[in-house]
Formats: structure tokens, C-alpha cells, sequence
DNA sequence: GTCTATATATCGATAGAC
DNA sequence: GTCTATCGATATATAGAC
């Protein structure tokens, strides 16, 4: 369960360099095959590594799977909200919604969240890491965003952000990990324009 | 894999009642501790039949499991909007909410979510069952209410009826499946509230 | 139908040779 | 550090006695 720290020197030179080395190669098999089908031979394999280094870095196989589910929540899958919301709400709010689809549609973090609610019962800490370094960080940005705008005035902003960011998410929900695009389909473009309108149609003030 | 089908009559007389016995032992394993947690063994006993007896009505793990899922889409949580939508939008919007936050926060319905997410990959089939027999009837009820009620009136009301409903199932997600009470906190007041008048400010006619 | 026993396989984790 | 071997536990699925 818990993960081992040596130093940087001495028997364990690179040791930086070898445990990331063997969660890049656990990341995959995690990923695509969940965590009771992941076994420890594959990981070992798939990370280049043999079972006995595997164990020297990583106590056991739930520690190393908290490690990695650490690692991507933290560096892989942080919410890189890097371009500001600027220019008029319309404008922004829809170029935001689709940032937002694209980067949640991404294969590796679909397979992430799948990973995070399958487990979500078995290691509540894990989708509760999830929420405070992913999930948290986008509504406090959208709802800044939304009190700070001179064009915009609702009455909650944090209610809204999470309108607009749960729409999004359970459309990626439903269309890619429910394969819903033959069952229910419905285009990008409708969502987000109706959603964007939503908005708008509530917060946008006369200014 | 398949599912053995024998008579009502001969040597298996009572055989729908002993087949909805395993079901009904298998539903709270499979629910509890998911897929591959649950043993053949544990299923047995918790439905009071012999191992033999499990697998002389269903060929193997898999096969229970998808009749098991079958079930429940199809039986257990059908979506029951039996309560017609009726009275001013306003108050039948917020009722309905709250109908779909309670149904929906069930500890079984919660079970059965996250069961059908963690299987998605391995089991398309089992999550687009999931789709077309409860996502899809909602959407539609909901789609119709739109487009029937004299007092409103939306360019899209299908899109409309995702977002209202994919607003409240992430905040099922969040807040129930990912524990995150603690970590995203959101009164269900909150999100109807703003949910219901944002809906109403885009959809409200003059009548 | 039920019970016990078992063949077969896989997995987590460890030990020893090098 | 890597390799092979292995222990112990658990799981699926089957077989035989009754």
C-alpha cells in the first residue's frame, strides 16, 4: 500500500527515472483493461521491468495503482484551461465548450474517468482526488469567469458553471462511454449552441 | 455465454421461478462488489442454490451477468415517469427534478451505474441496453413535454431536454457515485433552482 | 435437484541463483 | 538490478455420489 522512497543517490541513482518508468508502462494496461484485469506480469512486462523491481518501488499492487491514478490526476489530466476567456461571452463560452468536449473526448482520459467510477466504490479517495485536482478547478474558473464578466449578471454563478460543465460531461458520457452515437445520438453543434443560448438567455445584461 | 432456455413443462417445472431466484441472489453481489469481485461461489450461495443448479440455467459467469443486467434494464429500473407532466411548466419542471434526483440517488440505481460504466469497455452491448431502455425513454418524455406545452416553446427542444437532464445525472456522478459531498458540495435546491429558470427564461412564451 | 470434491488456470507476492 | 521457480490463495467450471 504505501510506496517506497529512497534517495536520489546511492543504490537507487536513477530512482526518479524507474518508477516513472514502470507507470508509464502501467498506465495502458490500467487504462485499457481496468484494475482486477490488470495483472502485475503484464505490468511488469509492458513496463520493461522485472516483477522484483516492480515490487522494490511499489509495495504491492494497490500502491502502485494509487501512485499512478496520483500521477495522471495531478500531471497527465489537469485541466489545462490555459487560454483565457476573453472577447464577448457568446464567443468565448462556446469556444470553451468545445475545448471542453474535445479534451474530455480524448481516448486516454475517457478510459480515466471509466477507471475513476469503476473503482469509485473500492477507493472512494481516488474519485475524490479526481474531483478536487480536475473537476473542482474547472467550476471555480467557469464561475469567475462568470461574476467577473461585465456582461453577464446571474444570480448563481456556480449553479450555472455547473449546468454548463455537466451537460458537456454527461454528453461525453453518454455518446462515447455508453457508446450512445447510434443509440441516442446528437451532434456537438446542437448541444453546445442550445447550451450557450441557456446561458446567455438568463445572465446576459443590457449593458 | 447464451442463456438456456428449457420448457415451462417437464423436467423443469417451476423453471422461471428458480431462474428469478438466481437473479435475485446474483443482483446484490454483482451490484456490491462488481463484476470481477463477484464468484460463481458467492452468487450460489447467496441465491440458495447449488453451484450445479447456477449453472444449469445459465452456461457461464458471463451469461448470467448479461441476463442479470437484461433484467434490471429492463425490469427493475425502467424509468417510471408515470406522473404525467402537467400544471404550469415551472412547478412540473422543479417536481420532475426532484422525482429524477431521488430516483436516480437510489443506492441501487448508484450500484447499477457505476456496474454498467466500469463494464463499458468489455460489455458495449450491456451499456447501449442501459441507453435504450432508461436514458432514451426520458429524453423522449421529456423532449414531448417540450414541444406539447402551450407555454413554451424552444428551437431545439430535444437538446433542451439533454441538458436538463444531463445537469441533474452529473450531479448524481459527482456528488453520489465520486463522494463528493465533501469535495464539491451543491444543494439539490441550488441546481433545480437555476436549472428550471434557466430553461424557462430561453423556453417561457408570452401566452 | 443438492452436496462435496476436484481439475485447471491465474494471480499476487516471494525466494534464490546469477 | 534480471531471470526463473514457486507458494498460497482464489476462481471458473465440471464430475460423481446421493
Amino acid at each position: 500500500m504505501r510506496i517506497h522512497h529512497h534517495r536520489e543517490t546511492g543504490k537507487h541513482k536513477r530512482f526518479a527515472d524507474k518508477a516513472k518508468q514502470i507507470l508509464h508502462g502501467a498506465l495502458p494496461e490500467f487504462l485499457k483493461h481496468g484494475y482486477a484485469r490488470t495483472s502485475m506480469d503484464k505490468v511488469a512486462k509492458s513496463a520493461g521491468v522485472s516483477k522484483q523491481t516492480l515490487y522494490s518501488y511499489y509495495s504491492d499492487k494497490d500502491g502502485l495503482f494509487t501512485a499512478l491514478i496520483e500521477d495522471m490526476a495531478i500531471e497527465k489530466f489537469q485541466l489545462v484551461w490555459s487560454q483565457p476567456l476573453e472577447g464577448e461571452p457568446k464567443k468565448a463560452l462556446t469556444e470553451l465548450a468545445y475545448r471542453m468536449l474535445d479534451n474530455v473526448c480524448d481516448r486516454d482520459h475517457l478510459n480515466f474517468v471509466r477507471l475513476i467510477t469503476a473503482e469509485s466504490e473500492q477507493r472512494p479517495d481516488l474519485s475524490q482526488l479526481f474531483l478536487s485536482k480536475i473537476a473542482k478547478p474547472a467550476i471555480q474558473i467557469l464561475t469567475a469567469y462568470f461574476q467577473d464578466c461585465p456582461y453577464l449578471d446571474f444570480a448563481d454563478s456556480e449553479a450555472i458553471a455547473r449546468i454548463f460543465i455537466g451537460s458537456l460531461f454527461h454528453h461525453m458520457l453518454t455518446e462515447e462511454i455508453f457508446h450512445g452515437k447510434e443509440v441516442i445520438p446528437l451532434e456537438k453543434e446542437r448541444l453546445v449552441n442550445n447550451l450557450v443560448t441557456l446561458v446567455l438567455n438568463t445572465g446576459q445584461t443590457s449593458n
